[in-house]
Order: structure tokens, then C-alpha cells, then sequence
DNA sequence: ATTACTGATGTAAGCGCTTACATTTGTACT
DNA sequence: AGTACAAATGTAAGCGCTTACATCAGTAAT
């Protein structure tokens, strides 16, 4: 592999000139820039960022801290920051906690937040709905550069990408109560989840403000994963409890619901209307496409990738970007999985 | 954050002592160990890696190239290999090209590709079906270290992790023929895909060969996405064509089939039998359950990795890991997709 | 007691860059 | 012609590690 040096003797200047060229090219003459810029060439050289690192003092790299690559849910975030981090130059290492639900592994968790670490990233950003909120808060004092997807920590709310699930949940109600429902089901996401609790409680409220409180008995239990929805919703067919609705509190378990309905001869939207939440890739790929609550992924990745980037060594040379927005806003997508069951016009 | 000389003043020992404990414990007193390992503690060092790759001449670190990571197939191979390198020590660092069917971007690829070689890789994966085929050659001979998923370049073919797709196409072919259906159709994946086309032509000619060839016309063409699976079975259906069973190559396009049927009031399979290829997370999530072609993902990471890591410096302090299986068979899982039309025992 | 090892530790060079500072060159004034 | 200053380039130190080699016990054999 030539080195920096290799380049500077080939264009018989010195290696200070190749390093400028390579980063500040107004520095250099142009004469000595194309002289620079052709020994590069048959030389094939390729800068060595390890030792750009160490005497930079900082890595270039972003950690990406997710659970796992199988979930739908992170694909896109992941696109996205990946995308604009090396747009500024910036590297992304990935490392996955391994957690799925029901299957957590705290040794693991820590080996990769430590691997992220001796990487000497210069800031993390958390796209992890596992990691229990103990371990984050440690995880936040030992390295604070860190950017939150979708968690809440109280100290440092502006490090924090969110999304309204309260008014996701509600959004869901308001539209079953707008197509005529009145006998609705919910099937919650885990127990311990901030934001399952979130959209569940916003659905609740609505349901209540509107004047059609949801019944104890039509609130199940699931944990975000299909089957899951599939057994709710075997058991809420089982009860001959006469429901017209259901909210599933994400895609995963909507699906899981539409599957046991055809199980049982039961057509979707016409005997039974669902929502899901999430608006992943599962929502257009089931039969029929589920009217879903999406969240501004694209938009939430960028300002984690920005916030990421003004967290980092880079704004103390380059500047800082303008704070982005770091709250939003769910929007529900009505697709084909709701049916209006008002009686028609007079 | 402290270096090694801090841990080193601190626990009164030269840095070479401290660096030896962290590396080749067994060559220092246990009691100078845990000296050393207190001064650790308090400091709160963790190594610098950027230096650690500059002194070691190598990185410890191998790239990962996908095309997005969306695409249901790559997760879990990514959290395999992800897994696996770390096991031994090794970082991933991830980029994607970007490409996504019919949206390449040349461009991107070429600096993702960069991107990987100056951060000193020591190997790099390529898990891109959308990387084609010229573009693969030329980046191979700049970086021999590659191993291919899935992906066949013929020089070196101990460093391509292939899956017998034509074996796959057979299996399915099989499958629907040993269920009784003779009037098959096809949707293929993309045209210049040599696994599509391997698909394909494995159930063609087992069709064939047992006698029961498929005509022209009800082979159509799709590109894997969801709505090329939904738009031919829609032809085939207009087709007043007497079809009993379809064959889609990937179960995006399984699942876009089964909308289809849906929409136009066709039961799948009591009308209409269908067969996918991937087991990808859909197969379980659309209903009814698709019956589909797995090839062994998980086997196939392991082979990736450990190819990698054999390529990589490792090797020549540690030893060689006993070569890996490169080429697997797929296997068709039965689920609910395609019912048996054969005429009742007499 | 001397010699010859062996095992634990220290010394210092060097990995390939960046960058503060020194030097050279060119330009525009007196 | 001489001075002042700016622009382009060079010199060399140092980033935080690893590791070949040197050193220094301590032990065992002569």
C-alpha cells in the first residue's frame, strides 16, 4: 500500500503538500495540485485513515447502535443516516445490541457499546428499543455525544429524536370513531414500553373524550411480534364479543390480526376493520394494505444525523448545523383495512 | 481519555507492560497484572484503535457492503456476520450503496466502495445483488480480499458464497407438480439477474423433464418488488388463462400475487396455488403463509465470516480457520401457499 | 563462585498521517 | 535597490499504540 510519503517523493514535493492537497486544496498551487493529484493516481494511493485519525484526533465516525437488522422498523432510519453521515465525510460502524424481544443480552449490549467506544466514535447514535432505561441512562454518563432515536431521557430532551405516540393513538381512535365504530379492541404493544404505553393511553383518551370508552376486557396484551397479534385476535374471536375494530399497536401484530381473521373466514376490512401503526414495509405487503400511523422516519433520520454531526469534533472546524427539529408529528396513512360502517346517507 | 502511558504511570510500569497485559496476558506476573488492571479501572481507559490499526498495520475491521438495508433478505445475514466478527475480536463497518431495483447510482457505489478501502479493511463482503457484474470485476482486482454472498465471479470461486438456485427453481417445480397442478405460470425476477434467471431455468426444465412444459406465455416478467408480483398476476388473470398455481421467484413478489387474487376475489391457495423464494420475514406475515424456497442464511453468514476473517491479517498471527463450506442447497418449506389438486384416492 | 539460561520488564523506534512553525519565493511598495 | 508582506512549500514533531531488542533479575548447572 503507498503511503503518503510514496505520493510527496513521485511528485517530488514534500508530504505536507499532499496532505494539503488532499484537505485544503486552496492552499495549494494548482500547477502542484494536477502534479499531486497524477502521483496519486499511478501510485493508486489511498489515505489511511487510521493514521488520519490518530493525528486528526478524531475518528471521522458516527457508531449506530441498533437491536437488530431484522427489524423493519430501523431499515429505513439506517439508510438515511448512513446516507448523510458520509455525505460530510463522516463513517458509520454499526454494532447491534443482538436484543429481539423476550431474548435481551446485557453482556452483549455493553461488548458493543464498549466496541463503539474504542472505535473512538464521536458520537452514537441509539436506535434501540431493548435496551431498558437504566442501562441507557449509564450508558449516557459514561459518553454523553449520544443522540436518541425514539427513547426519552429526562436530563437532555434535545438529544432526544421523538415522535408524539400519545397522538399517534389518537389519530388511530379518531379515525375508527370517524368510519362509525363503536365495539373496538386493542391489542398493546410490551408492557414496559414508553411508547406501546403512549399509544395506547392516547387511544384510550380519545375513545373517552369522544364518548365511547373502550371496555377493560377489549384490551389485550401482545409484544410487537405477529404471532402475537394473531393469538389477541384468536382470543378476541373466540369471546363472541361483538367487535367491528381493531388497533394494533404496530404493523407486526396488525398483520398477525389480519392472519387469524382469514383463519377464521372473518374478512378485513368487511367484517372486522384494523389499524396498525408504524406504516412498515408489512403494511403494503399484507392483503389488505393496512391503514397504519406513520412516523416522519426520513425527517427523524436526518435530525439524528445532524444532531449526531453537531456533536462531533467536525462543528468545532466546520461550524455547527442548525439545531433540527427534534419532535414530531405521526400522520395516519388510510389505506384499505378500515371500513365505514356509518348507515348511508339518508 | 486517558493512553496507555496515564495507566501506565499510574500503575508504575511501562507503557510496553500495560500494552502486553492487554494483549498477551500470559506473558506478564499475575501480580503486575492486576496492578495494571486497577490503574485501568480508575483511569477508565478504553485503547485507542485508531493507534492500535496505525502500529498493527491492520484494522481489525471488515467492510460490509449492501445495497440498502431494507431489503428483508440482508438482515439477517448482517446480524449473523455482525455477530460472528465480533466474536473474534474484528469490527464491521457497514456502507451501502444505495441501489435500490431499478434506482443504481454508480456513483454512490464507487464511494461507498472507497470508503471502505481507506479505512484499511482488511476484507470486505459484498452482499449487493444490485452491483453488477463489470463493476464487481473491477473491484475485485482492486481489492482482492473480497468475498461474495451470493454473487458468482468466476477467477475465484472459493471466494463466492453461492446458493444452487437452479436447484431451488427445481424444488419448486416439484413441489407444485407433485401437488397436481400442470397448468403453471411464472413471474420471473429481474431479466439480467443470474439468480433469477438460475431460478427460472431450474423449473423450467424440471417442468420439462417431467413432462409437463411450461408454455411461453404464462411466463411473465417482474422485478421482485411487491407490485411487479401484483401486476402480473393481474395479466395472468385477465388472461382467462386456466392457471392453477404461479411460481413467483422471490416472496416480495409472492406476497404481490396473493394481493392479486385477493383483490379479485380469487382464493389463495383453494383457486390458486402459489410458491415464493427467500423465506423472508413476508412469507410469515401475508396469509396464507407462503410456501417458498430457503436458502440457509444463517449457514451462509458464517461461511461469509469466516472466509473473511481467514482472508484478513488474522491469519498469519492466529492461524487459518478450517475452510468453510461455500456452496448450499436450498430447501423448499411447505407452508400454506399451494393445496394438493390430485384427484382423491379411488 | 562463575556461567548460562529463562522469564519479566523496560527502552525506544516507528506505523502514516496532520499541522505549527520555519523557510523560500514572488509581488508591491518606498 | 531595498524593505515589507503574503503566498506557497518544506521541516519536523507528535498523535497513542505495538514490538524488536536490550536489560535485569532469579535460578540452576558447573
Amino acid at each position: 500500500m503507498p503511503t503518503l510519503q510514496d505520493v510527496a517523493i513521485l511528485a517530488g514535493v514534500s508530504t505536507a503538500t499532499v496532505s494539503r492537497t488532499l484537505n485544503k486544496p486552496e492552499l495549494v498551487e494548482p500547477v502542484t495540485r494536477t502534479k499531486v493529484a497524477e502521483a496519486i493516481k499511478v501510485s493508486g494511493y489511498t489515505r489511511n485513515e487510521a493514521a488520519r485519525s490518530l493525528a486528526m484526533r478524531s475518528s471521522r465516525t458516527i457508531g449506530l447502535l441498533t437491536d437488530n437488522f431484522a427489524s423493519s422498523y430501523f431499515a429505513p432510519i439506517m439508510d438515511e443516516t448512513v446516507d448523510i453521515l458520509r455525505e460530510y465525510g463522516y463513517y458509520t460502524i454499526v454494532e447491534a445490541t443482538g436484543n429481539v424481544a423476550n431474548n435481551i443480552d446485557p453482556g452483549k449490549q455493553r461488548r458493543a457499546w464498549q466496541s463503539l467506544i474504542s472505535r473512538q466514535v464521536e458520537s452514537i447514535i441509539v436506535l434501540s428499543l431493548l435496551v431498558d432505561d437504566a442501562e441507557l441512562e449509564n450508558m449516557l454518563r459514561e459518553f454523553p455525544n449520544t443522540v436518541l432515536i425514539d427513547r426519552h431521557v429526562h436530563e437532555d430532551s434535545n438529544r432526544c429524536i421523538t415522535v408524539d405516540h400519545y397522538v399517534g393513538g389518537q389519530l388511530a381512535a379518531k379515525h375508527l370513531l370517524d368510519n362509525g365504530h363503536r365495539n373496538i379492541a386493542m391489542i398493546s404493544g410490551p408492557e414496559n414500553k414508553p411508547d406501546a404505553n403512549l399509544r395506547g393511553k392516547g387511544f384510550i383518551d380519545e375513545l373517552l373524550r369522544q364518548g365511547c370508552p373502550i371496555k377493560e376486557n377489549r384490551i389485550f396484551q401482545g409484544d410487537y411480534t405477529i404471532t402475537s397479534g394473531t393469538n389477541a385476535m384468536q382470543q378476541i374471536l373466540n369471546g363472541k364479543d361483538e367487535v367491528s375494530a381493531v388497533f394494533a399497536q404496530n404493523d407486526d401484530m396488525a398483520a398477525g390480526v389480519v392472519n387469524a381473521c382469514y383463519t377464521a373466514g372473518i374478512k378485513v376490512p368487511e367484517q372486522m376493520s384494523v389499524v396498525g401503526f408504524d406504516n412498515s414495509a408489512l403494511a403494503t405487503a399484507v392483503f389488505p394494505h393496512l391503514t397504519t400511523v406513520s412516523q416522519p422516519l426520513k425527517s427523524m433520520s436526518h435530525s439524528a444525523a445532524t444532531l449526531a454531526l453537531n456533536l462531533s469534533q467536525r462543528h468545532q472546524r466546520e461550524g455547527v448545523l442548525p439545531n433540527p427539529q427534534t419532535h414530531f408529528m405521526p400522520a395516519l396513512i388510510e389505506r384499505m383495512s378500515v371500513m365505514d360502517i356509518r348507515p348511508k346517507q339518508r
